[in-house]
DNA sequence: GATGAATGAGTGTTCATTCAT
DNA sequence: TATGAATGAACACTCATTCAT
């Protein structure tokens, strides 16, 4: 070819935004959905904040509810393995364990965008179902896996009751489920609402969630060592 | 004619079917808004399966907002007040008034189709921040507050742990908008999820609240009389 | 009959009402339909201002057309035999009698709610056909043959000059129009346009009329006494 | 293929129709408004005479008003300028000035469509104040500028009288209004009424413009040379 | 006669989706 | 590959008209 070679970084730029359209468009669209919801976010809205015409958008998704199913399943954190093999050498009591599970799942999940990925999803699951039982399949039950896991060594090295496990497992989620809702929805509305600290929220809920509301003979917050 | 003369005019079909259409509407709407989300909830359907055509949504009801606002106000307010007398008689342990008040919580909003308000509620927030805040006013707050005087009661008479009121509250709020999310989203999708029992489920929130995780040395649900 | 006659004043004054109804409705529509045009105005809103409901409206008119018709007809001023007999008794110059029946004409028509209408009828012309042309036999016609009753006494008279009277009417007639219109349009929104003053109008147009443009010889406003 | 390649590319067919949409969509509305009116005028039946669909006219209109108000803006405004120009540089005297600006009215807007958007406009100025005022602001008082500058000029070298000059300019508004009014009001709809010629009425109204109806010692149309 | 609740055809407007370039 | 003009099916909402009472 005679014509020049693509050696400007122009060029290559461009090509690199090409390869990076599909993400650049999941990323738009992620923020939107959040946002506005699925039914209020306008795919126009979505290519022009990822720099691209609408008929792109297209090219790369079928629909908008493939965009969107493609929003949920390339946001969903596949890091269950990693954390999973983290726990299980973690080392000390199980009641900082859970503290330490809490602490991370804030970090890594409850205050990034992929909390307001699992609001949207629990808010469109009805119209979404096959998407709703992907997300129950990749997120809910390796995540309860994961719980479940921490309430079994608690009971087995005999710090934690025995609890019904099925059920238990919901007084780990919920606090987590209910943060992440809050925050989205009530949270992000009345303002004064504001000076409700996620962080103050979660050791409360650890807090409450080892040593219950009773008074108990040995108030101390940790379990004395057997 | 000999046959019986409409003794009450007020009796006749069409009269009653006139004062009858604002709350049949209301109907109607909550069980769309409930099963398909605002968006998807089309005005049409919602007046045929009151039995009317679309202009007649229209003569009660100004708009689909308006319509939505009013299916809120009418599913989920007004019943704090009395509910607010019967705990402040309640006699007997505030921790069996905690189980009493989850107990009734769920006979008569988390059972109720009321809960599917409260989810979709908690979804379009956004979409709605007048409604919202409304809705922070006229039902979360007071929520707390009766949460909150529970709480009160049980740290006063010394059988509650002296826990941050502020966050307290959410441990009792958590388990409830958890489980009226759960049933309207995934387990309402999911099969297999079908085998999860709300009353089971209550009573090990429940138990989960007043007792924690940790061993204690007397392990009786409710603590032994002072 | 045993029952109590219909001595009360409220029982006649309902009687007098009935009969009065149509004439209310007409009243009614002809304020609005000046006001807002035929589509902007609402037969809802006529039958209210009327004091009745919307079904009784339509107990006198059949459809909101015949409405319309029914005040253009009802509305017009059939004082053209009348008016007609006036100018054949005047005495005088007849730039008096052009005066004179400009002046008379704001008066019974031009000040009043009838020049509504009459550009009402103008702005409708094209989609009410029928009406137009009944509206051109009973009013335009006959009007216009009462001002070329005057040019030509005029003209016979050897005070104005022998002018084309097919079209000589309309110097006439325009600045009556214009006038109407300008008040029901431009006149009533452009707040600065307040300061224009009918009656100056009126007499500047009669002025322009009889004396023209042209600097004359004789520059007496009424030309002198042969 | 040896047939003619598209040379320009902006010559093809769809692009060329994209450049001229909007001048297709206004002229198919300008002459649906004057036909038929406003409210009577719908969107659908716009774009359908123009060749696209509903949903293409709202690509370049954001609504059925801002339509109509481009309509107004483009089929009247803009051409004061040159006009002004135009008579600024008028040799001769101001009678046949005045004269050549009826017949130029005539013919770059009183017998065009223009026309009928004029008489629309005053039609429908009560329900578009705003529109009203622009009017007002754009054409009305431009006109009437240039209007009273021909007047000034009549005055200025002794040809016309010394009229009130606040009211003189309706002398010569009222006559265009009129005619404009009329063609598309009684005009269109009376059958016998055609054997109107508006371009004798024009110099019928010029004629008596200049020189009123009363006899006067020098009757020629234009006067003698001072 | 009078009401006003009910209707449903019709209207402006939106927006996901297509496709010629 | 990328565009953006074009589409048309849908939708919320209106309002003249009907009719049981």
């Amino acid at each position: 070819m005679p014509t020049s070679p693509p050696l400007s970084p122009a060029s290559s730029r461009r090509e690199r935004r090409k390869e990076a359209r599909p993400g650049e468009l999941l990323e738009a669209a992620l923020d939107l959905f959040v946002e506005k919801g699925y039914a209020a976010t306008k795919v126009d809205e979505v290519a022009t904040r990822a720099g691209v015409s609408k008929g792109t958008l297209f090219l790369y998704f079928p629909s908008k509810e493939e965009l969107f199913k493609a929003v949920v399943r390339e946001s969903i954190v596949g890091r269950f393995g990693e954390w999973s093999q983290e726990l299980a050498q973690f080392q000390g009591s199980t009641a900082d364990m859970l503290r330490y599970s809490f602490t991370t799942w804030w970090e890594r999940i409850g205050s990034t965008r992929a909390s307001g990925m699992t609001k949207l999803m629990l808010s469109e699951a009805g119209n979404f179902p096959e998407l709703t039982q992907f997300y129950q399949r990749e997120v809910i039950e390796p995540g309860q896996q994961l719980i479940r896991s921490v309430l079994q060594r608690g009971i087995e090295r005999g710090e934690f009751r025995t609890v019904n496990m099925d059920y238990a497992v919901y007084a780990v989620l919920a606090p987590m489920i209910f943060l992440m809702l809050w925050k989205h929805s009530i949270g992000a509305c009345v303002p004064d609402a504001q000076n409700f600290d996620p962080e103050v929220y979660i050791q409360c809920q650890v807090d409450q969630l080892l040593n219950g509301l009773l008074i108990r003979p040995s108030p101390s917050p940790t379990p004395p060592p057997v």
